[in-house]
DNA sequence: AGCTTCGCAGAAATCGATTTCAGACTCAAG
DNA sequence: CTTGAGTCTGAAATCGATTTCTGCGAAGCT
């Protein structure tokens, strides 16, 4: 493997000089094109490892997402990288299962592997990217912001989004509309569900009837048995807001398997029924553009590793409705 | 940020003697502890980046990949990294698109990071590895061989899946099976293409009718067109095999949508159908297990890495069906 | 006692780049 | 002709760890 002295050897000049024109700082024509031949012709590549000890960064940036199974996750991790490597930094994908020590772990690794910046998906309550933001490295939280420091953020308007899937099925007709939500300390499911308590409070007269709001693992699992709780209800809700896209799919399966026809039992889902065979005209979703939100994360990321200073910056994305639906209490 | 020099000065011993403490060579026990205690007051973490220029080595392996949305990819990429942290390396996860330049980009970097090994799962026809084992890096190729190089591999048993398939279809009684495989230079389309011509030239009396092999994009798109161009023959055919999982979605999307039940008209599927809500007795489907690809393939990564020699070894996995189809040709 | 052997620890070299510093040289102005 | 500014260039310092080399002192052997 050729190293700068190779290059350097060959091109009868200094290391220095080989550094300076591969790095466009001014050397004279002739010895650049001496440079330039030569390390074309070791086909040289310049150590990264060496490179980043020296300038105290590398051109790596670290994404750390909770489940990289998750389409909604894959999506956004989609959205980052196209923006990072079209700024010319690799991503590194970190899946920390939701684990706040898999998370910290992570962080440490991209501390001490002098990266340049993090986009960051908190596992849980409490992330500590502290010590990332006192060496000045970039960090960026999507999906859901982190608590305790001011870091730039992009997430979806979760009300929002909890509002339009209740308003969905409630246009159509359905009137005891259940939420399958996801965990307590998750605050997109909080929100979510917020949402959906929100707008039945402002078109509903009546209450909400008890055990209409479930707290689910947001995985496929989690929406199946919730789903199945709900139907084995004495009075079971006619209608079901799906807290996310996995939670969607659980309860979907769950309905089929009954023999209940989803273009009659109401659910609407909140996120992208990934590679689905569904109608959009019976089951009505609210689009989640996880792309945009990786690529506008990876934006603000970038413009901090290049030296945006400033408060923390927080982008809202809304959620947006796919269809209508046709379909009519059953 | 703590460095090795501080955690000396701080234990009164030099730089040498911190880093034997931190590398389990041997010290006199007094002094060990002084420098653990000094390297925990300063919650000292050793920089990654110093270590791997000095070694030569990083404790980072890449993962090259052609599509991390398609879930086949996301399955794998898991059982790679559970493996490969289980065994103290990050994993970098890169996504070519199925473009060659960019995965040759890929691995130039990983070579330039002074990465330990590469887990790849080649983009098209030839990749060139050789740089990477001429500098003794660890190379395992995953789902597809690479060709030109004696590299370790894992693949699926992608005859013995299109034979599966088609199998299942012809036992539940349907006689004119069409395939939709996937894009010609994708050795695992044309070997899953080849198991179910096997397979029929195997039962069937007559000859497969011309127009029954089609090759499509293998993603959502390609599925719905071939289908779509399937079903609007004169004499369509009364089943059809599936060339992977999305293909399969992508076809399952179309006979909803024309009002064909998936029961009646036959339809198996080579790789799992992610989140589907249908019944497996209505949809059979030839499970690939794509995390013990990953964790297989990982594992010999890790091999190599720590030594072993030796020419490639290859691991073929087979699929397994699922269930076997109850429904009739419609 | 004298000599080897061994274990431990510090000084210094090393990995491969970038960057600072200082010297050599050119050219223009005074 | 001298001085000063400005341009290139190479030597050397630097990033932070690991590892080799070297020396010291203690223990073992004759």
């Amino acid at each position: 493997m050729a190293t700068i002295k190779d290059v350097a050897a060959l091109a009868g000049v200094s290391p220095a000089t080989v550094s300076r024109v591969l790095n466009n700082r001014p050397v004279s024509p002739t010895k650049a094109r001496l440079v330039l031949d030569a390390a074309r012709s070791l086909s040289y590549t310049p150590n990264r490892v060496a490179r980043t000890l020296r300038r105290q960064l590398s051109e790596v940036v670290a994404l750390v997402i909770p489940d990289i199974e998750n389409p909604f996750f894959t999506s956004l991790a989609r959205g980052v990288a196209d923006t990072a490597q079209e700024a010319g930094y690799s991503v590194v994908l970190c899946n920390t299962d939701g684990d706040v020590a898999k998370e910290a772990h992570f962080l440490d690794i991209a501390l001490s592997e002098n990266m340049a910046g993090v986009v960051l998906a908190p596992a849980g309550a409490s992330s500590d990217v502290q010590p990332l933001l006192n060496r000045g490295r970039a960090v960026v939280a999507v999906d859901r912001p982190v608590r305790g420091a001011d870091v730039d953020s992009v997430v979806i308007d979760n009300v929002g989004a909890g509002r339009a899937a209740t308003r969905v099925l409630w246009d159509a007709g359905y009137r005891d509309i259940a939420c399958i939500s996801g965990p307590d300390e998750i605050v997109t499911a909080v929100d979510r569900a917020l949402g959906w308590r929100q707008l039945l409070g402002e078109v509903s007269p009546r209450a909400i009837p008890p055990g209409r709001l479930l707290h689910a693992d947001f995985r496929v699992g989690g929406g199946r048995s919730a789903m199945q709780q709900l139907l084995d209800l004495e009075n079971p809700p006619d209608a079901v807001v799906a807290g996310n896209n996995l939670v969607g799919v659980g309860a979907l399966q769950v309905l089929h398997e009954r023999g209940l026809d989803p273009a009659r039992f109401g659910i609407a889902v909140i996120g992208d029924l990934p590679f689905s065979a569904h109608a959009p005209a019976d089951v009505p979703v609210v689009h989640l553009p996880t792309r945009s939100l990786g690529t506008t994360a990876g934006a603000l990321l970038i413009e901090r590793i290049e030296g945006h200073e400033g408060p923390g910056r927080h982008v809202v994305i809304p959620g947006e409705l796919g269809a209508t639906l046709t379909a009519a209490p059953g």
